[in-house]
DNA sequence: CGCCGGTCCTGAACACTGTACAGGTGCGAC
DNA sequence: GTCGCACCTGTACAGTGTTCAGGACCGGCG
């Protein structure tokens, strides 16, 4: 049989690490994705990881990248409404899928580490409605931040009541977030109905 | 002169803790603020705080709860969506007075170990305008993530260019929270104008 | 006076964390 | 055969939150 010297195998790519950290966040949390583990759970040395990524953070926003990635693109045959209420709850699922990633989004969105594709495509999904521009990133900005922040909530007590450091909290959060949602979107529907002549 | 056993001016309260804290977040920033500077810059050792609080998790609600508290109420004599304005940007501005705090209080909130005070006064105006409770809670939820969201991504980012890290991002936050709040504030009148006579 | 109990703090330690530096091994190309 | 590159190792540093047993000070009670 062949020597083995010292890899059994390695040679990982970088999409190796992502998977293997969305992996750590499935079955454990945000708190266990520590560089060491990381490298555990890939049969290598913590040190090897930065080799292909110059921090944790800019790791974090690839994952963050990675996770948004998925979100099916709104079919062109659905209203324009709908398509906004499409991509915002394509997005709240995309993150409901993998345990506290709603976190890890939001700061790689704060760093600017990371891309913010899907808001892009809220706005311009906005902009087709025929509303301004700037009426279009603020219904944008205002649909992204719901679905982080109420997800951010939701994931965090989700990861508590598995912990058992507390009991269930009550809250129906995909009721919260569809009452929310249905307000974001009337506003953007009266914006879609006034006239564009008002003053800039 | 008097003997000074050991104490110069020990024996700190919570108050005295909190105001530290917010002072380290005020000169430097959320990762300066340990547990070990803090003592340090209260003259104590960092044991000493896990008398006052049990947790840093503890004491950053606190701490949060802290920041939130001098939000002025909104004048009576305010039409609704006027008071609903003035209490989301006092609340944008509670939290611009302090760097990083943002994001404090949105883990205080995750956590759940923070009272959400704000949150049930906007709620209230909005139940006051006539809005159904779940939409009322609606608007408060969009406008609550909306404020934090957005805080912490001007927050982060006043962080990073303090440090140089990196140049300015040319965005307008005051801008883009200003649009988004104008829509959200459009869809609570949306729904604040629809007869109640929808089912549940 | 002496002692008790509460309040607030100390000293030392544990098990971690992200990250830096120098060095080494394997493989394909010239 | 050797050069360079891709990828990894070993060791180490400075820092983190948190725990435990214990000690100094204080007012009040007998």
């Amino acid at each position: 049989m062949p020597r083995v010297p010292y890899p059994v195998c390695v040679s990982n790519t970088r999409g190796d690490i992502l998977t293997a950290a969305r992996d750590i966040l499935a079955e454990h949390s945000l708190a266990d994705l520590s560089m060491r583990r990381l490298a555990t759970e890939l049969g290598v040395r913590p040190n090897a990881l930065y080799w292909h990524f110059t921090d944790k953070q800019t790791l974090l926003a690839a994952l963050a990248d990675d996770i948004l990635g998925g979100i099916p693109p709104a079919p062109e045959s659905l209203p324009w409404d709908e398509r906004l209420a499409w991509l915002a709850t394509g997005m709240r699922a995309a993150l409901l899928a993998v345990p506290d990633s709603a976190e890890v989004v939001s700061s790689s969105w704060a760093s600017g580490l990371s891309a913010t594709h899907i808001a892009d495509e809220i706005a311009a999904a906005a902009l087709q409605a025929g509303l301004r521009e700037r009426d279009a990133r603020g219904v944008s900005t205002a649909l992204c931040q719901l679905v982080l922040g109420l997800t951010i909530e939701e994931q965090t007590r989700a990861q508590m009541e598995r912990l058992s450091v507390t009991g269930p909290s009550g809250r129906d959060f995909t009721v919260e977030f569809t009452d929310a949602l249905g307000v974001i979107i009337d506003g953007a529907r009266t914006r879609a109905d006034t006239p564009r002549a008002d003053a800039p």
